[in-house]
DNA sequence: CTTGGACTGGACTGAACCGTACAGTTGAGT
DNA sequence: ACTCAACTGTACGGTTCAGTCCAGTCCAAG
């Protein structure tokens, strides 16, 4: 359900906390490296130093660790975009968006893709709770997307009649299919080549040249600063 | 390694590959619902109506009938892309090969995704062997995108400057892209929306209007204007 | 200092797992 | 009909799995 009380739980005093974020680090390293079934409660447990009783201490099973570390990754991933998602109001800020995600993957070796991305792959067909839950991460994550085009279109970068939503929709799969590509083949000019298309599909949208016939967009722009 | 003879093993008589088929469709359609390592082989067994030494008389173990799943995998998937992907000489083809993807998805109702994808999303990272087929297996795929473009661009339908490489690589990117999140969010239209927006990338390198000075390509179709 | 609840250690259980052993069956070539 | 290799059925063993149980330790509040 994932209704399981996630976020500060109360009755859990400093020293809990610890334990059980060691828990859910652990878990996240392992799962994505060999995946959710390939990954035993037991090694979660050696990777952490920890023992059994502490795990069905924090979680009643299996189960409820990974919608912890589904939770911790949507955290993980909102994070890591937040500042560069946050300040788009132009392409020049989308582009520095894009060369920050192809950055993050070469970083990593191209190894491991999208944290949420590995685990809808796994899990999106075989649990719907879990599925539910990945759904509503892309959802939060589209929506980030979404808030900068739509300041980009109130900044005058984009049409008025621009679908945002779609646009938001096509860069979010292209990240996805880029990285996974990337991470099959271990290179990362594929998420370079997959971003580079999305971003050009946006700029399909710029709004149409200054001095025409004036139809919809009431001028109001040049160089204006905005807000 | 995948050297581990694939493909009509010669010592092999019709009973036996009837009965090493039988395994192989099991493991697939398990595997696929439940991820690879989710599926036993108790249960592929049960599944496919087969004893233990079947198993253990056609594969080595659990890894080779895993090299066998995505053998099957990547013939199926290049087998159902075949008749459009092989016929692609026109924006138009190119787009009924799109349609085509999408109908395929909205067809299982979107649960599952690219059986390569869901593959490659859980083994990529944890198997070196699987990592390398699936890589091949993508390749061949983007291969065939590729001969498609480069069919169109010899019929004067992209610019003879068009980098056919990286276009294959958009095209595929936004498949796997649209396909995991369709399936995340159980709804083929994001599937569209990448494929969308890449065939407008693809479509931004159509030849310009002018036939200048016609070096290369005689053009000897007549270009439309764009949109 | 006492107490009670939060927290921890590690042995234990039963089921599921992968792989093996071996005896038995089938069928094509002779 | 005979033979032999391909093929099949099932019982078994050692290992690993998720999850339980209980005997503790730690620490803050009274």
């Amino acid at each position: 359900m994932s209704v399981a009380s996630e976020s500060t739980r109360p009755e859990l005093t400093a020293r809990g906390r610890v334990s059980r974020d060691r828990l859910v680090s652990s878990a996240m390293t392992l799962m994505l490296e060999q995946g959710v079934s390939a990954t035993s409660i037991d090694e979660v447990l050696d990777h952490a130093q920890a023992s059994k009783s502490q795990m069905y201490h924090y979680f009643s099973g299996k189960h409820e660790l990974v919608d912890a570390v589904i939770t911790r990754a949507r955290a993980t991933v909102l994070h890591a975009q937040q500042p560069y998602l946050g300040a788009i109001d132009s392409f020049e800020a989308l582009h520095r968006w894009a060369d920050h995600v192809v950055a993050l993957n070469v970083e990593f070796g191209s190894r491991l893709g999208c944290p949420l991305g590995t685990l809808a792959g796994e899990l999106a067909a075989a649990d719907e709770d879990c599925r539910a839950d990945l759904d509503a991460s892309f959802a939060a994550w589209t929506a980030m997307i979404r808030a900068g085009l739509d300041s980009m279109r109130f900044a005058g970068e984009l049409a008025a009649t621009a679908d945002i939503d779609r646009l938001a929709t096509a860069v979010i799969t292209s990240v996805q299919g880029g990285l996974l590509i990337a991470k099959t083949t271990r290179d990362s000019e594929p998420l370079r080549i997959a971003l580079d298309a999305a971003l050009a599909y946006v700029e399909r949208f710029r709004p149409p040249v200054e001095p025409q016939t004036a139809s919809s967009t009431p001028a109001k722009r040049k160089t204006r600063g905005r807000r």
